[in-house]
DNA sequence: AGTATATACCTTGACAGGTGAGGTATATCG
DNA sequence: CGATATACCTCACCTGTCAAGGTATATACT
């Protein structure tokens, strides 16, 4: 596992929130917003985001519903609850303090 | 699992190195000094230590040797190898790219 | 003498999350 | 007709954290 991966583990739940935060959207879509805001610095793997969609259902935190395209794969999408839309203020929150943690203790230059 | 401890996942290993950096250390001493300059932001359980410390000197990043204390509990000390150096100067050069990766994705401010 | 606290070490087993590898299906382009 | 993009999904494996348990020495108080 990468150093990166591991960071990961910390924050999945909270960058999909985040994407969904800003309206339904669905697993291809995330993944591809997530490579493209980080500016590559971030490649979400499908197993890792397929995981997380269970979980976070599982937790009440989103709910889904399939799109009705009339044409072209399916969609599944997702919508963030207000659980989950105060797991993500926490998270963020959280993050804040973690920066100033780390930095304490490994340098922040 | 909080979320802090999510993120030590990451640096257990970066942050045992920066301690060991500035000369050879022993467990119950790097816990607290953990403790001390993270302000309490940070509490490192000692099974994620010592696991850390076996894993650590497996790899070849670190060696040990038992002090010679006269009174007291005996101590293991900890040296930081050259390995051991490069290994923490890619891990704080990550840390640095990680913070401008979340931030984007979960929000800076 | 007993007990509480601080110092100091250690291992095991359970658990959770990331991910490689595998799978399915539709549409487009050369 | 094969390659590529879009779009979904699961399972088994691996790794790191940590609760819970253990050992031992020294000091201070009762």
């Amino acid at each position: 596992m990468t150093l990166s991966a591991d960071i990961l583990r910390g924050y999945t739940d909270a960058i999909i929130l985040m994407q969904l935060q800003n309206g339904d959207s669905y697993g291809y879509r995330i993944s591809r917003e997530v490579s493209r805001i980080s500016e590559g610095g971030l490649e979400m793997k499908e197993a890792t985001l397929y995981t997380a969609f269970r979980r976070l259902e599982g937790a009440g935190m989103i709910s889904s519903y399939w799109g009705d395209e009339m044409s072209g794969a399916r969609r599944r999408y997702y919508t963030i609850t207000e659980l989950g839309r105060e797991k993500l203020r926490l998270d963020r929150e959280n993050w804040q303090q973690t920066k100033l943690t780390l930095d304490k203790l490994i340098g922040g230059q």
